[in-house]
RNA sequence: CGGGGUGUAGCGUAGCCCGGUUAUCGCGCCUGCUUUGGGAGCAGGAGGUCGCAGGUUCGAAUCCUGCCACCCCGACCA
């Protein structure tokens, strides 16, 4: 492995892997498809964790947990559940080991097969469920709004760091209400706050819309979601956000008596985020230097490298920094200063770059003399020298600046990849050629989704919620449709 | 599960076709000195069941057989 990243338009994904690899994120376990998340990126999701469970606390949600497995027989209680899970289960069939008789070391003791099996939790919905009908007998138990942050496990085909691990840690929320619209309203009320979260904090925009049925939720009536569109021209589904009506109430029997005194079935959401952000994060802001980080989720916002000769400079070096730091900490500014002698400077500069620190203060023998410092931001690459007065400032004002000039950046090369067509043949093309959203008509039918997905690999990644009514047809079919969706090839 | 590929030090690799001293090189690691405003230099050093198991041979990283693992492309998917 030599110095440098691959340069992201060499090879996106080998470019990404080094990435996650070099910038200290996460690495392969040697494990199936998982993958071990290492302190600076777990630090990351730690952030994404607390900034999102936040929000939910603030909407009246709360945490609980409920068991990683789940007998086989709930899974099978909602049919369309069944279907699009059964294939990707993890499966416990044994409880015991023994030591082989010819001393080849362990094996599954077959005396101590399970009666019913267990299934690694690919969702929670089953057990919660069941567990929601001992909860839930009246109006009065509702809603009933809990979060869960798990882990799960989908035996996917083929993984891919952050984005499509076997197991993968992430949110899960699953609230029970009296009506209809109480329940569409709670899943819109978590698009909402997936959204924002996506572009007020991690700087990454997304659009909001509903999946068709073909890529609707395993059981949802609605599947709401936000997509993200990478460097590299693919989209990413972000977020999702269910509307389960009363399938899941039904399937494990969770009523409840009505202010009349009925009997009725309640009505369901789910909704999840996962540590793919990670990738989303990643893949919408990173360069050929590395990581660039939105400063709100940046383990380190501030980096301050000392450039000296000799002990006694970095002592006198550090005598001006330390109050510096306090004075940042004090802020609420999260800030290292490396005073590593093992490494020279140039080193620091390059490994803090791959990480992504947004802001970066060198300070050395001619800022002593001149009471400045050398300022650098991570998204630009820029550099200047700012007077010690103005440094705070300086430094407040930048975390802030690159917070809104990544999220612009990403914004405008996102609208700029949105092209409206109106015929297959420019469809492939555009496809091929530019990458990114398409907007066209379409039929509506699951067929012609199908088609296109089969002819050129692109799948409608939403129905955008804001997408005006527009008289249209069909680019392929011709038939008559009504409003434009999004189309894209998709991670 | 189909098609292709790769396994040699912590990482990345040369050698394999055409068998022959002590298995190559780079990064990293350790020690010392000199360095420190963009990935330091020099000197010395440690580190290997050549994926596993058989076979052929005086001799196997290299040839043969079987197995295993991983990667890429497809199908599947947060």
């Amino acid at each position: 492995m030599g110095k440098n990243l691959t340069k992201r338009s060499e090879d996106y994904s080998k470019w990404y892997n080094e990435l996650v690899i070099k910038a200290d994120m996460a690495e392969n376990s040697g494990v199936r498809g998982c993958m071990v998340i290492k302190p600076y990126g777990f630090a990351i999701w730690e952030k994404i964790q607390a900034g999102l469970d936040k929000m939910f606390k603030d909407t009246g949600h709360q945490n609980a947990y409920f068991p990683l497995f789940i007998p086989k027989s709930y899974l099978n209680k909602e049919a369309s559940h069944v279907e699009g899970f059964a294939k990707e289960c993890a499966v416990v069939t044994h409880y015991r080991l023994k030591n082989a008789e010819d001393g080849s070391g362990l094996v599954v003791d077959e005396d101590a097969k399970l009666e019913e099996e267990l299934i690694v939790r690919p969702t929670s919905e089953t057990i919660i469920w069941d567990t929601y009908r001992k909860w839930i007998q009246s109006y009065r138990d509702l809603p009933l709004l809990i979060n869960q942050w798990a882990n799960v496990v989908r035996w996917e085909m083929r993984t891919r760091l952050f984005l499509r691990t076997t197991e993968f840690l992430w949110q899960e929320g699953h609230t029970a209400h009296e009506t209809k619209q109480e329940a569409i309203e709670e899943s819109e009320l978590i698009l909402n706050i997936y959204a924002d979260f996506a572009e007020n904090h991690m700087a990454v925009p997304v659009i909001k819309g509903t999946k068709t049925e073909s890529e609707r939720f395993a059981g949802a009536i609605e599947t709401y979601c936000i997509e993200a569109l990478m460097q590299d021209g693919k989209a990413l589904q972000a977020g999702t956000s269910h509307f389960l009506g009363q399938n899941f109430a039904k399937a494990f029997d969770v009523k409840f008596a009505t202010r009349e005194g009925k009997q009725e079935y309640v009505w369901a959401t789910s909704w999840g985020v996962s540590t793919r952000l990670m990738g989303a994060l990643i893949m919408t802001h990173s360069d050929d230097n590395g990581l660039v980080l939105p400063p709100k989720l940046a383990p380190i916002q501030v980096v301050i490298v000392p450039i000296y000769k000799g002990l006694e400079q970095l002592d006198a070096i550090s005598e001006r920094i330390n109050p510096l730091v306090k004075e940042l900490q004090n802020k609420g500014i999260s800030v290292k200063y490396d005073k590593r002698d093992t490494h020279k400077p140039g080193f620091k500069f390059n490994e803090y770059e791959l990480k992504g620190v947004p802001v970066r203060i060198a300070i050395g023998q001619r800022d002593m003399e001149n009471g400045t410092y050398e300022l650098a931001r991570r998204d630009t690459l820029e550099k200047q020298i700012v007077e010690a007065d103005e440094v705070v400032a300086k430094i407040e004002f930048l975390l802030e600046d690159i917070q809104r000039n990544i999220f612009e950046k990403a914004r405008n090369y996102r609208e700029e990849h949105i092209t409206e067509v109106d015929d297959y043949e420019e469809f492939k093309r555009v496809l091929d050629q530019k990458g990114g959203f398409i907007s066209a008509h379409w039929d509506g039918t699951s067929a012609t989704e199908d088609r296109i997905k089969e002819e050129t690999k692109a799948t409608i990644r939403c129905i955008p919620l804001d997408a005006p009514e527009e008289a249209g047809s069909c680019i392929v079919t011709g038939k008559p449709s009504s409003k434009r969706v999004l189309f894209a090839k998709a991670y």
